[in-house]
DNA sequence: ATAGGCACTGAGACTCCTTCTCACTTGTTG
DNA sequence: CAACAAGTGAGAAGGAGTCTCAGTGCCTAT
C-alpha cells in the first residue's frame, strides 16, 4: 500500500485458511490493472475514490459533473473507459433500471442489491434480501448454470404515491 | 369480435363468478384504446399481430424490420408510439437486459419471466418460476408496496460456455 | 352528402447517452 | 536520453428513442 492508496475503504476477501483479510478497494483495482500492464493514473484513482464516497447508485454523467466540481476533472472518454475497467475488475456493476441510461453501483464486498421501482413516481429504493440471493442461486443451478450475480427489480406502487 | 380481430390469440380473464372467459388479446387492446377515444388502426393491429406471432423477447428495431419485410410497414414513430400504448394497456412490458436498447415481451396472460444471462457469450434463456413471483410479492409487501411486476435477471456462466 | 374536428401517420430533425478517433502527453524501461 | 506503450481530452460519430409538423383518414353532426 502506497501513498496513492489514500482512500482506505476496504473489502474483506476470504483466504483458503479461513482468515479474513481486509483489502483496500483501490488495491483490488491496482492489481487488476497491473495484471494487464495498465496504469493506475490520477484520473482512475479519483474516479474510484468518488464512487466509494458516493456508495450509492450513480450514472456516468453525475460522476463527470462531480469530478468537474472538485477541480480534478476527467473527460467523458476517460470516465467511460474507467467505468469499463472497474466492471472488468468486478468492483462495480451496471444496472438497467430504465431505458434512458446505464446506472452503476459498487458490488465488490457488498450485498447484492434489489430494487423497488414505483410505476407512478419513478421512485426507487434499494433493498438487500438473502432470500433473493438464495433463490437466484437455486434457479441458476437447476438449469446447470453457475450464478455470478443477480438483479431483482420489482415494479409496483409505493405507499406515498398511493396516498395521493 | 369483428373481422378485424383476425388474430384470435386469447388470454383468460377471471370473472367474479369464477368462470374463465377467453378474451382475444386484440380485444384487450381495442378496449384500452376505446376507453381513451383512441383508434384501433391498421398499423396498431399489425404491430400487435406481429408481437403475438413472435411471442418472445423483441426489440423495437426488429419489429420495424419485420413490418417492412411483410409489406405493411409502419414508421419508426408509429412503432414506438404503439409500443407505448401496448405498455399502457398492460399487454407488453419493457425489460432492460443490457444497456444497448430496450427489449419488450408479452405479459398479458403470461407467466412472469425471469432470465439467465451468460456473462461469456451473452446467451439468454427465459425461465418462469413461481418462487420468484412469490418472493417479489413478499419483498414488496414487507416494504408497504403493492407489487405489479418483477424481473429477476441472473448473470452467470452457461453450461455450454463452461465446457469450452 | 358535406364539413369540421380530432386522432393518426411518416419523414426527418433532434436529443442524449455512449463510443470512437486522433493528436498530444505521460510514464517506464533499457 | 530515446523508444515505446499506455493514457488523456476534445470533439466527431453512432445509435436508440422522441418530437415536430404537414398531410391523411375516420367520425359525427348538420
Amino acid at each position: 500500500m502506497t501513498e496513492s492508496d489514500h482512500n482506505t475503504e476496504t473489502s474483506s476477501i476470504k483466504i483458503p485458511g479461513g482468515l479474513d483479510v481486509m483489502m483496500p478497494l483501490c488495491a483490488v483495482f491496482r492489481r487488476h490493472l497491473k495484471d494487464q500492464d495498465l496504469k493506475y493514473t490520477r484520473e482512475r484513482a479519483d474516479i474510484l475514490d468518488l464512487i466509494m464516497e458516493i456508495d450509492d447508485v450513480f450514472e456516468a454523467d453525475s460522476l463527470l459533473d462531480e469530478m468537474k466540481k472538485r477541480g480534478h476533472g476527467a473527460s467523458k472518454a476517460t470516465v467511460y473507459r474507467t467505468l469499463k475497467l472497474l466492471q472488468d475488475a468486478g468492483i462495480i456493476t451496471p444496472i438497467m433500471l430504465d431505458s434512458r441510461q446505464t446506472y452503476y453501483h459498487l458490488v465488490y464486498g457488498r450485498d447484492p442489491l434489489n430494487f423497488l421501482v414505483c410505476l407512478r413516481t419513478g421512485k426507487r429504493i434499494r433493498i438487500t434480501d438473502d432470500r433473493a440471493q438464495a433463490l437466484a442461486k437455486s434457479m441458476a443451478e437447476e438449469h446447470g448454470w453457475h450464478p455470478a450475480a443477480h438483479r431483482m427489480v420489482i415494479y409496483g406502487i409505493s405507499p406515498e404515491s398511493e396516498e395521493k
